[in-house]
DNA sequence: AAAAAGCTGTTGTGAATACAACGAAATGAG
DNA sequence: CTCATTTCGTTGTATTCACAACAGCTTTTT
């Protein structure tokens, strides 16, 4: 229980929490741990929810399976990463995705239904975690705008310079922790055809990189 | 000032606040109502932003000028709408868009930052807005989300299915509210490459369509 | 009704990308 | 160190897309 503590402390989730408020917390919002081994299905497309998890050990993956069947990863979560908040928030109640464990895994749910009702004792935990829940969905919501505005672009030299800009902090030297392969995934482009990019946008003199440090001329 | 009122009525921000308390709110949030001439600056790229707009007269566009200039429409707010909410929640005080008058218009401020701070009086709307706001957010949160996932088809056949997809609810004929040209901007496409692909899937026999009425077969 | 403006489909050309295959370099394990 | 694995760059071909130009049709305006 202990260990849970540490995960929940760093938290943006619980920011400002006093962990003393725990407790209480874990009476008025339902909380309950449950644990998964590795490829279990937490959740299935269609399963209803009604809880916000948090990864608390291992680590899951969210995708989504087209009519096809052929499957799309959307996220994976590593510990300490919460799931299943903007639907809570959005109430949505049948979920269209699926989780299943990376690892052996432990997850800690909360009834985030529950936060905004006025409970029996004084809970003053409440307005920070809806506060803090809307800080987080707000700051996704600005990451998708980023990688929507990059996505737009036409050609595959113009996503990259808008990745890179959004990569380097009016920096011109940055290193990028993503590999060729998960580059290319995340533009949704090819990975050689990334690597060739890379390379005439070199020739061209327009970026000097090796590995994963890039600088832009 | 009635006017105001109506406007805020439909507006889900305000779901579920009894509109008579619209005084205690005004004086708590620091309610501004200022108004623009047609093609006025809002807000320019760079200015610091404390607040939330709903727009109570007119419509406003959203836009950002990359480094080369030119301009990218995110959005057009409607009479109604809302825009700087996400920003204000992120915590984000500088401005990364542009916002200008698509008419003239009128816009209502609020101090976002006082919503979760307690305040003289026993104002009971501070959670509903909160929490109105965390719907708001978490839904275009989903909206985002749908988008990206049809940005990364790599097909534009793909993407037209996965779009007609989201549009149709579980009903083989639906219309789109879209135009040939709004929809091929919706999809990052060349318009006359949507029309010539629509054409293509109809001899396919994948749909059937007449103008903005298809059908999936 | 006539004219103008807007929307849609079609076609052709050149550019950009996907995909597959391969070799070189870097990384890791035994 | 040696071998296996991963990562990255390169090349060639087929597919897909952007762009421009144009014609047919609808809607709006005068």
């Amino acid at each position: 229980m202990k260990k849970i503590f540490d995960i929940i402390k760093t938290n943006q989730l619980f920011d400002g929490i006093n962990i003393d408020d725990y407790s209480a917390m874990s009476d008025c919002l339902g909380a309950k741990i449950k644990t998964y081994l590795k490829n279990d299905i937490i959740i299935l497309s269609g399963d209803r929810i009604d809880n916000v998890g948090i990864v608390t050990r291992g680590s899951v993956r969210i995708f989504k399976e087209d009519w096809g069947g052929n499957q799309t990863i959307l996220a994976d979560i590593p510990t300490s990463g919460i799931f299943g908040e903007v639907f809570a928030c959005a109430g949505i109640k049948v979920s269209p995705v699926t989780v299943s464990a990376c690892s052996d895994c432990e997850i800690l749910y909360l009834d985030f239904d529950k936060v905004s009702k006025p409970c029996c004792k004084s809970c003053s935990f409440h307005l920070s975690l809806i506060e803090n829940m809307l800080k987080i969905i707000a700051r996704k919501n600005l990451m998708l705008n980023q990688k929507i505005e990059i996505l737009s672009k036409r050609t595959l030299r113009e996503k990259l310079l808008c990745y890179f800009d959004y990569q380097r902090n009016n920096s011109a030297k940055f290193t990028i922790s993503f590999n060729r392969e998960q580059l290319a995934s995340y533009l949704c482009a090819n990975r050689s055809v990334v690597s060739a990019e890379l390379s005439k946008m070199q020739d061209d003199g327009l970026i000097l990189y090796s590995k994963n440090t890039f600088e832009i001329l």
